[in-house]
DNA sequence: GTCAACATACCAACTAGTCGGTATGTAGCC
DNA sequence: GGCTACATACCGACTAGTTGGTATGTTGAC
């Protein structure tokens, strides 16, 4: 890690910094420091700050994606009990010493930049959705399994990465990693009374 | 509200800016130009942006208390009616022109300041933990009727701000606030399949 | 006259971004 | 192999503008 070139360097920190501090609060100086190199290598990597904001959320998404298609959520041979293994999973993966080790950067990023910096609120969205988008065919056929016709795959996947986001910003807010721990069980309560429609029928 | 004093003038004006563009990225000035003050005005009331940023927090509360006082969602005699009612009318009020002005500004101040600045996460839970337990009471009850015991109110109002919370995140990733209210959906889906299932036995 | 509520002018520190320069390749020609 | 030509990666001093905050008024109510 530490003998990455400089642009890798950069966007490693970037990740930890700017989850930590937020994105405006966040200079350049700050993320040199951090990565260990120059303002020079930091401007011949990045035109800006902002495209160097664009690219962290794209990095975000590489090096989440691994993260998750590695994880063990994927065995269960029943949908619906893939798509509780992964909110166990998401559960599981918030014990990091601090909250800030276990929170979304795009999410983190997004909220401060929607409205006045359109390319990388796309990116955080395109990270966002993207994951959610891993999660449809699981929820499609636990859906279809349970004969729950009146409710949209897509529109439930979202809304679990809505309901981690939510989970994110009360632990933030309580300064507490339980309240975050809480609502995954909140969230599988949900898939579980969905999913399990048809099983007692 | 235009011939309010300064310091009025000034909270008001920083939930909107506050909210558009994140709390690091206002300036003083941003501030004092909204406001349409002086910044010898913002100093003479607040020791530091800092100390304005608690003072808005708490105004923020002040501000929201009484909206969700005065709403309709007290009306039903059904403690869950009352609670589906309350996500209901928050359903209802994410339909302002922008998605800026229907969102949390304690979650978006808590998202950068809660590693920073301690005494802004914690105004900024407060306020957000405090609206959230004015559900706790017809939660508890609707919990009761149903026979749900092993559900915790406290934990399942935390769930509703969680949430919706998630819901503003998801909003502004992908700039679409119908996401929020799809969001607001899953959440009376949920409440509901907890409070009825005792009316189903 | 005193005091709160502002206004104006100002400052030191910090900001994103620039720019001239260096070190280390590497491709192609002879 | 040795040479030129050019490219990439990086360095760090510099600048123009912005930042939070201060110092010193002014004004009007009591």
């Amino acid at each position: 890690m530490t003998n990455a070139n400089a642009r890798t360097k950069l966007l490693d920190a970037a990740i930890n910094v700017i989850r930590a501090q937020g994105y405006a609060a966040t200079s350049v100086d700050d993320l040199c420091r951090a990565a260990g190199v120059t303002k020079g290598a930091f401007f011949h990597h990045f035109a800006s700050k902002n495209e160097m904001a664009v690219a962290v959320a794209d990095h975000w998404t590489t090096t989440t994606v691994p993260l998750f298609e590695g994880a063990p959520y994927h065995q269960p041979t029943d949908p619906a009990e893939r798509v509780l293994a992964y909110v166990a999973f998401r559960k599981a993966i918030m014990t990091g010493p601090t909250i800030r080790d276990f929170t979304c950067l795009a999410g983190t990023l997004v909220q401060e930049t929607y409205d006045t910096h359109p390319d990388i609120r796309d990116a955080c969205g395109a990270s966002i959705v993207g994951h959610a988008e891993t999660l449809i065919p699981d929820i499609q056929a636990a859906l279809d399994a349970a004969g729950q016709s009146g409710i949209s795959a897509r529109s439930l996947a979202i809304f679990t990465q809505s309901t981690l986001q939510g989970a994110f910003v009360l632990a933030k807010a309580t300064n507490d990693p339980g309240v975050a721990a809480d609502c995954c069980d909140h969230l599988a309560r949900y898939l579980e009374l969905i999913f399990v429609s048809q099983q007692a029928a």
